[in-house]
DNA sequence: ATAGCTGCAAATGCTTTGCAAGGCC
DNA sequence: GGCCTTGCAAAGCATTTGCAGCTAT
């Protein structure tokens, strides 16, 4: 007997089979979370309390293994900016980042906003995967 | 009765004085290992592991304590580009890094290398604190 | 049917903390 | 002497892993 998926959850279901992942109850339920309205910054503590907020019954273990499997098909990336805590950002164009040493809160900076000229070339043998830009502010 | 201070701490001993740190053994030994020879890219446990291949006897917890006091002394700034690994640069001058994600090794990039123009203006009542460039490598 | 997921709990890795003993000023 | 440091071990987080049971395809 097949499944049948919310309409809330279309969407979502669409764009984890475009990805090439199961459309698990648990994905299904983060990855409405995370895509379903507009950009997000999350860690996998907060993205755990938001599902769990919205009734959903999964596991944090599961929060860190989607956020993973998400990053590695390319619905996610990982964005460092605080030694202990992985943020993960759901917007996928290139740009940086403002970062609230504070409140721990990140926020985009449109890459249009910030020109890195003059890039120095990659050491001898190595390429570069990415170039990110924190602007830390204080207070 | 006064301890003797080693020659080769010497100028250790003086950069903890002018930083109104109190010369301990432990602290003379990570501040030569630091700030003896040229800029240092550590992490707690390459420090540590540094210390005691020179012979030195201190502990873990030790190192953590002093790499925070030498960083809220000004000696030392932290540099974020691994969630779950803290380095520390001897080198205080702006300027950015390289980081190679596979070896985990951190080279500096001179501040002339890299141009960032436009930097965006600061969120209402926030300050920049510090604006960092990360280039991550791969290979 | 079966390969892939999930959940739980235990394990891991880095870092911090509490507190008694020791050392600098 | 008094206060700051150290050392050890235990505690603390964030994250990962092992494995039995479940589920999408």
């Amino acid at each position: 007997m097949s499944k049948v998926i919310e309409p809330r959850f279309q969407a979502a279901a669409e764009q984890l089979r475009a990805a090439g992942l199961r459309t698990t109850r648990q994905r299904l339920v983060l990855a409405e979370i995370l895509f379903g309205r507009g950009h997000r910054h999350v860690t996998a503590e907060s993205l755990f309390n938001e599902a769990a907020g919205h009734g959903a019954k999964l596991s944090l273990a599961t929060v860190y293994n989607c956020l993973h499997q998400f990053t590695a098909a390319g619905l996610l990336r990982m964005v460092t900016v605080d030694a202990g805590r992985a943020y993960f950002d759901t917007n996928l164009s290139p740009h940086h980042h403002f970062y609230y040493e504070k409140t721990g809160e990140l926020r985009d900076i449109p890459e249009s906003d910030i020109a890195v000229a003059r890039l120095p070339q990659a050491p001898e043998g190595a390429k570069i995967a990415r170039v990110d830009v924190i602007v830390r502010l204080q207070d």
